[in-house]
DNA sequence: ATCGATATGTACTTAGAGTATCTATGTCAA
DNA sequence: TTGACATAGATACTCTAAGTACATATCGAT
């Protein structure tokens, strides 16, 4: 097929708004965690379907850690290969406040324009 | 600074979700219209700050030409140049439809999302 | 000691957003 | 009558971030 698929773009498809970041930090603000514990704990907030990829977790993660907005450390005790825990810094707890305001924001901007849409819809259109 | 900068990935920052194309389609809805008049309407959906950029609007009503969701005709009557005035199909009414769908439960998601932070705040977190 | 599960990490590719620039046409005024 | 300006559309280039695949390490069980 020359076409391209008709569903590149729309919502299913591939780029919707997935949040993980702010999921991360949320997960991080309820208890300090570690990657494939976090891709669990995610997955709750619904943004994803199924998994988030592990590369893209740890991708995440040390982007945060970069940036002063998680901290790590090793923890060699327990069962398996260590894990490298993660918690919130203070400056995190800002921007997840910063990401709150925005998602909070966006929830409303998204009903008025699905108010819109049915208004356009109901007045015959 | 080697650092990088603190806001990258952050709300206001850079790549938010934006719904360019769900708000021309909307836009379309209402009424056809072309480039210009478009970068007008759909800044009244808030979804963008300020006016997007025509190249941006461009290439979206081109791929959404491709793919059968709008059809576009040259309209030569009135003042200044020609303007390429684009509809939606019916197929464009159902992409439409999909959209509204995920747009609200999206923000039900988003919805959620704050509330749990806030009970987590709340709980003394 | 080796196999699988857990856990983390790196490398490659590509899609999409952002940005800048370019062309064309009609209007108006000098 | 031409030259500047506003409108309108289109294209090319860059760069980031997401997606994908693969690689490494450790521990427990058999």
């Amino acid at each position: 097929m020359s076409r391209k698929n008709i569903s590149s773009g729309q919502p299913g498809a591939k780029k919707t708004e997935r949040y993980i970041q702010p999921s991360l930090l949320l997960a991080l603000k309820k208890k300090p965690s570690y990657g494939y514990e976090l891709i669990q704990e995610i997955s709750q907030f619904g943004f994803v379907e199924g998994q988030v990829p592990p590369g893209m977790i740890y991708r995440h993660l040390r982007d945060l850690e970069e940036n002063g907005i998680v901290v790590s450390e090793w923890e060699t005790g327990g069962a398996g290969p260590a894990k490298r825990v993660y918690q919130l810094t203070s400056e995190g707890e800002a921007v997840l406040g910063f990401w709150i305001d925005y998602m909070r924001q966006q929830a409303e901007r998204l009903r008025r324009f699905v108010d819109m849409y049915h208004e356009t819809v109901g007045a015959g259109g």
